[in-house]
DNA sequence: AGCTAATCGAGACGGTACGTCACGTCTTTAG
DNA sequence: CTAAAGACGTGACGTACCGTCTCGATTAGCT
């Protein structure tokens, strides 16, 4: 049906899945995103380059798969510590006060973007997906756009609330405020502050602000 | 001073420059850039490896320079059609209708990135420069900012002539506009159209707009 | 306790162990022994050159085991053919007369140095051994000394039978016989002919003559 | 009326050729012969690489030369140190006692193969020559003959003085005594010593001896 | 509980490209 | 006008990983 040689997943080794995460992640952060390689990934976890390769089409998609799963860890943990179950840590909070809402949430991604445990993995996955479509379209499906869906939502609320003109579409509205960022991340051209993203959220909401 | 050896650049061969140059563009367009390799490119250009080698510390910094050299020559050709001898050929103009200046120069934008010839290699320099830092450096310094000049320059004389807020800085205004543009781009989310240039110019400016 | 990382020699492909003994015995023959390149070997063999590298420290060790084996191979068949099972090819025949024995072989070996199909890679061992001394160990011991074996024990025959004065150390007499023989050899002073073998057998063997 | 480029010797730089000759000497004594490349003969001599490959082809032709000019100059200073100024400094005396003068030859031989500044060049000589013709027959010619010629010189007048039996070849009888003393030098089989050298002489003086 | 079939760790294999080294030729520049 | 300096095309070096392919040795999941 599909494939020549399908894998049979539930024969599958959590525990080699998991030494293989952790070997990935060790190893990128340790030496960097380039120097790593499947070889290096399989020997730190001590399993067969099959088995790797039984899994992943590449590097790349192994890294990424990782750092969902670091992610999902963290999320799992981040909502047992929070009383209600919530859905995921990164829904933006609507205390009425949509700037303040927003200059929150940027500033926090700001501080991502500025740490290194966040900022080589993210990069080094980012390049790729930009080079490698393939791989783009699962990095965006899986860990880009679900945090863009939680500003669409708090855009919304927004609309509805009279904050923002109903006429503008809120992908949009989110590009101006995400754009801008992610653009000073990638190419480096001048330092992410906190200062940044209050000016962003400022100018932006001026241009969003329901017409007189 | 500088490494243990520096090669003595005035007695550099321009003939095999300029075939690396060619070489390595068309591999890049051919091939794509992944599946570019030193090696091809020496021997495309009937070169010997050292002499790339000699001058350049890696692929990515090849295409970039012969990335720039295209560029250049695409700029002396125009230069040399257009009867004014004009600085560059991306300045941005300035008819005095601001929104309609920049809808010009966005959707222009959008073309190039829509435009193989222009996406491949261009995309695979800002991929590398994302991880590689030096080569950001220059991928920066040589490509983005000099084209982002053109709109601090523009939108500083909007500012002149009481079109936008003088209060905005006209970096993070250039970035309202560049930003969300190079995050379709990059990251593929939705597709890029001239509307959609549109709709941004409109949105950024009445942000930018002066206050009441 | 040996080097790092030994390779698991049970898990051996014999199938290119051959193919490289055979690829290296045909350059060496038909471009000699300096123009053959391990490259050269692995391509002709259809092998990476990993292979070679994996099992053998350099193009003459990779040499002398494809001569070894070809040798031993050609002793197997000369077994095979004679119907008496002995134990090699090379043994020096025991007719009573020790001269004609002597000659007999002088000759032969004689008639080996002049054929270029064992010239050539003999001579490019040999050279390889005189400057590499690891090489050249085991060059002298799966080669040279096998053969030495041979006079020694024909001299010690006889010694025994009273041709030999009992007194002389058999090394020291062999080394009467094939030293000459070896020097005209490698230095190329004079022609190697059945003649000279002959003069060499009788004046030796009136130095290791019996004392009156 | 020679070769398409024959170089004008008289305008030769005696000092690039000095400088050139130390140089290859050092580098071979310090590093080995293999490790020596012209590329570094030339830095160490402070010298363009054109004036070694205008006057010599090969690596070992500058060995060689370098090596006899060392000679010639060694032999000049022993003649002026020696109040006869004899032609060489190597030639056999001729005590009358035939055994006593082989030997004491013998044995300084067998000490200059022990004595690494002469066993490394002469060594690395020898092998290449063994593999290149050209260079052996220049090496044979200039290097050994001459040597051999004061053994066959010797033994001439021994046969004159009724030592040697007069039917034997000189040349035969000489090979005698340099072949197997070559034979452990150049294979590594068994220690050179002075005791050797003596049972050698003594052996072959048995074969030379004049027939009762 | 035993059988069977897949996955597992291991690593050899044919390859490709790497970045380096030296070759021998050719050109440029300083004395 | 010579020779040092060294860039050039060439080609081999020895290494690193690639992705595929056997190997036993576990492990499941199904009789």
């Amino acid at each position: 049906m599909s494939d020549t040689k399908a894998p049979d997943a539930s024969r599958r080794s959590e525990r080699s899945r998991r030494a293989i995460f952790d070997a990935a992640l060790a190893l990128v952060s340790e030496t960097g995103y380039a120097k790593t390689t499947i070889e290096g990934i399989a020997a730190r976890a001590g399993v067969g380059k099959q088995t790797i390769y039984r899994w992943w089409p590449s590097k790349a998609a192994v890294l990424l798969d990782a750092f969902l799963d670091l992610a999902a860890r963290a999320n799992e943990a981040a909502r047992r510590a929070d009383a209600h179950g919530g859905e995921g840590a990164a829904e933006i909070p609507d205390t009425g006060d949509l700037a303040a809402d927003l200059k929150y949430v940027l500033r926090a991604t700001v501080d991502e973007m500025n740490d290194p445990t966040f900022d080589a993995p993210t990069r080094a996955l980012a390049a790729e997906g930009i080079v490698d479509p393939e791989l783009g379209a699962r990095f965006t499906e899986a860990l880009l756009e679900p945090q863009l869906q939680y500003y669409a939502r708090r855009i919304e609320a927004a609309q509805a609330a009279g904050d923002v003109d109903p006429g503008v579409d809120p992908r949009i509205a989110l590009e101006l405020l995400v754009g801008p960022l992610h653009h000073r991340w990638l190419h480096r051209t001048l330092p992410l502050t906190h200062a940044y993203a209050d000016s962003l959220v400022d100018l932006a909401l001026r241009g969003l602000a329901p017409r007189a």
